[in-house]
Formats: structure tokens, C-alpha cells, sequence
DNA sequence: CCTATAATGCAATTGCATTCGCAAGTAGAC
DNA sequence: GTCTACTTGCGAATGCAATTGCATTATAGG
């Protein structure tokens, strides 16, 4: 995986575009809009190795699949919204939480996923 | 699903007994302590009914299987440890987090995790 | 422009958590 | 104690995301 071909591209214009993180399924949707014959499994191979090669982080949320967005943003957290199910960054943070960790614990790291309408369901159609 | 059976009752003291969140492999290895010829079939039939009758949260945390927890507890959180992976109860909670979302999107609630090394794996053997 | 070889598309396959079919076992009402 | 519907244990079957084999296509160095 070093070549630069179409569908790669596409792939990495879809992400750019969305501005969130997208399912490999919606990548492929996105995709094909510039890459049009391209397939599910491309998309997985792509998405892969560029993992790998640190251009693209993949996003975990409880009870779903990974997600993946262009890497480069620092440290932030998501978003999903209840009724289209689709994932936001979060540019802001709490802050440090150690102090919530049961006494004896040492804590590393967090994750944290607000829940709630995004700006276009809020007032659902 | 109503019956009190050796292996339904084996299953709610793994859990009771355990006080954190369990994966349906460890309350299998955890309940057959009371229940030896417990199977993963049944184990899983009765997390199934557990949780609809509300017995039992299941508890999902990013890229990680469902684990289940007895209910009653109120809101709180979990703890992964990075060097065991099991998953401990956080009772506190950083409260009100609306304000970190985008401008236009309403938070209905949120999920926390923690990770870090839980207090047997501090000072690891 | 040519060529070597990485990348793609497709369909088949894998991996794995979870569920199901069915015969045998058992809780609990009478 | 008897009876019967609900449960269990087992292995087979599912569901589904992700991966792979292979023939074909296409990138990029020369």
C-alpha cells in the first residue's frame, strides 16, 4: 500500500469531507462519488494501512463499529446523535478526571461520548 | 425465562459476588464454581432475559463485547484497566457535560471511560 | 512508451460472538 | 410422588464485519 491510486484518494477526500468519522460503509458510499467502481474490500484494505501509516485514526464507541477520521487532531472526544446515529467530534474536554477513579487507581486515559440530537435533528423534519 | 434453576441462580451470585461488569466467558467460568455443568448456551439465555426483565445493565464500552452488571446501581461510569482489561464501577461522574457540545446540538447524556491500571496491576508482580 | 509489481474488484472465506434445534433434565403446581 | 412445561447442554448453525485468493488493472520508475 504506497501507491497513490484513485480509489485511495477518494477514500481520503471522503474523510476529508465529512469532518467526522465515517463507518467504512459510509466511506465507500462517499467514496464512489469519486471512485466509482469501488469495492467494500478496497475500502477496508485502504482504510487498514493507512491506519498503519499513522494518516488516519480509528474511533471506537460503545456497542459500535470503528469509525476512522484523518488524524491530526489532538485530542478530542464524540458525539452521537440518538436519531441519525451519526458520529461528531468534540473539540472540547473535561479536563483531567484521575480524581474520579476508585483510591488505589491509576488513571491513563478517557474516553467520553455525549449522547443527544445533532443541529439537523434537533427539530427533526 | 421464570424458572429459579440452579444454573439462572449460579449466574446471578457470579455476578453479585463479582462487583464489576462481567464478559458472558468469565460469568460462564465465574458461575460454574455453583453450577459445573453450566454451558455459554444458557449463560447467555439468561444474561438475555436478565437484562429484558431488568435484572441485569449490560455494559458496553468501545471496541469491547458486551459485559452485564446487576442493576441498581445509579449513574455512573467504568474503569478499564490496560494490563488486566477488566472493567470496574466509577460511582462519580463529572456531572453536567451540555456545555462541551457544538452549538446547536443537545446532550441527552453521556458515556465516560477510564482506563489506566486498576489497583492489583499498579505495582505489577 | 514499457514493464514490473502494487492495487483493485469480485466472490468466496474467515473469525467469532451469539443463537438455535432438539433430546434429556428438572422446577414447582397439584 | 406425578406430571408437564420450562430449561438445559450439546453441537450445529447464524449473522455479520472483515479478510483473502486470484485474475485483472493501472501506477510510476526508467
Amino acid at each position: 500500500m504506497e501507491r497513490n491510486t484513485r480509489q485511495r484518494s477518494a477514500i481520503r477526500d471522503a474523510l476529508a469531507r465529512a469532518e467526522r468519522p465515517l463507518l467504512p460503509a459510509e466511506v465507500l458510499a462517499a467514496a464512489q462519488a469519486e471512485a466509482p467502481s469501488l469495492s467494500i474490500a478496497t475500502v477496508y484494505r485502504n482504510l487498514k494501512s493507512m491506519v498503519e501509516e499513522g494518516e488516519l485514526h480509528p474511533v471506537q464507541l460503545p456497542g459500535e463499529n470503528p469509525r476512522f477520521e484523518l488524524a491530526g487532531h489532538r485530542h478530542h472526544h464524540h458525539f452521537q446523535c440518538t436519531r441519525c446515529q451519526r458520529v461528531f467530534d468534540v473539540h472540547a474536554c473535561p479536563g483531567d478526571l484521575s480524581r474520579l477513579a476508585p483510591s488505589g487507581f491509576t488513571v491513563e486515559d478517557h474516553e467520553l461520548t455525549l449522547y443527544g440530537r445533532c443541529r439537523e435533528c434537533v427539530a427533526p423534519a
